[in-house]
DNA sequence: GTTTGATTTAAACGATCGTTTTAAAAAGTC
DNA sequence: GACTTTTTAAAACGATCGTTTAAATCAAAC
């Protein structure tokens, strides 16, 4: 890895962050990294090109995480099934307890926005990257909620991920926080909190399921 | 109003739903609505003033509602706190009742969209018209949340809104909904649900800090 | 030191963008 | 019907976009 190309892949993290893909500018990130404006199309191919590097990029160690402890944890239960509050930490914390430094939420954040943007290519590549990891929790939780059905149980994944996500794009905004020097221990106990929160959730409003 | 205006409007809600506002082009909408290139600036001024005034159209009357609806359950509990579940559904069920229609699914995705974009005029827009309905709901967080802090209260709130823009943005995208041809009673069950979701969110979460 | 390949640079290309302008058409007023 | 106002129409403006090209610079190998 190219020093200009480290410039150029951090310039474009902050760019899409704040920009989103559409909105963002080869012009800008050439100049935030303070590299040539060909040499993004020289390295790295086109626009396109650039995004799906670095989502790849930085994804696919956190969904292989992910799934690495979704299997400790699995064998730590022995075939039974791992409880709804492990399993929503396991597959949440990674992402959002990024958010507490700069460069790690500039890489959520641009993660979340470009992702939810209606482009084909993006639309294909969140299958691509996210179908190993959704099946394999998609079973846990499957094992963990016995009694619903199977589409009641890809609902409720659905609603621990569309939490997560408009977590990952809301939270620059939140007013109590922003602008605060959030400490490291507030910021945990918040995510804790949120956890808790998705949790909760996922238990609650399975219940009423279940006993039918 | 105008037969070209209320053309553009609606060619332009699509089109803010499918690129957000950056990602918009006025030509788009103009060809959209059939109409000529100039007459959105004729009609509306500047793209910034359009998607203000849609945005301004839309939510204006959806945030009386909400505000109608919190005020005459708080009459019916004469002083007593209104539960959290009425409060979530009162605040989340108008905006997300709108994404069966084809329009309504429009405007609710626009609004999500272009909301979240980190524009500084889209900011203020934000704080401007939600202001009044945030602290209103906010009291009556606090009133059926005893115990907890003024932070606590807001940070429940915050996980509330998040969880509502991020199905906002992610519901078409569900995979196991999507060209089903969802009818309004699978729809109303899943609404349903997802509200009980984000109750027990709040009040599973809220009850480690109450007794604490 | 020369040559070869990789990288950087500056400039340009074609396309699209939001907006403005100027004139034509339509609608309304007396 | 003449006049004024409002609305539409086509064309152009200046700016920015992603991308390509061609020359200049650098690095490494021989």
């Amino acid at each position: 890895m190219n020093d200009t190309q480290i410039k150029i892949l951090e310039a474009a993290e902050a760019e899409f962050a704040e920009f989103g893909f559409v909105g963002a500018s080869i012009r800008n990130i050439t100049q935030r990294a303070g590299v040539n404006l060909a040499s993004v199309n020289y390295h790295f191919g086109t626009k396109e090109q650039l995004i799906k590097h670095l989502l790849l990029f930085r994804i696919t160690p956190l969904n292989q995480l992910r799934l690495n402890n979704l299997h400790k944890e699995q064998e730590r239960h022995q075939g039974e099934a791992v409880p709804i509050p492990i399993l929503v930490n396991l597959l949440v914390r990674p992402a959002l307890e990024k958010m507490l430094t700069v460069e790690g939420g500039q890489f959520v954040r641009a993660m979340a926005r470009c992702m939810s943007e209606p482009l084909g290519f993006i639309e294909s590549l969140d299958r691509d990257v996210f179908h190993e990891i959704f099946t394999a929790y998609y079973l846990a939780f499957q094992k963990a909620l016995p009694g619903l059905d199977e589409q009641a149980v890809a609902i409720q994944m659905n609603f621990v991920v569309c939490t997560m996500v408009g977590m990952m794009m809301h939270f620059p905004r939140m007013d109590n926080l922003r602008g605060k020097n959030l400490s490291k221990e507030k910021f945990d106990q918040i995510l804790d909190q949120f956890i808790d929160f998705i949790s909760s959730g996922v238990e609650g409003s399975s219940q009423c399921l279940i006993h039918s």
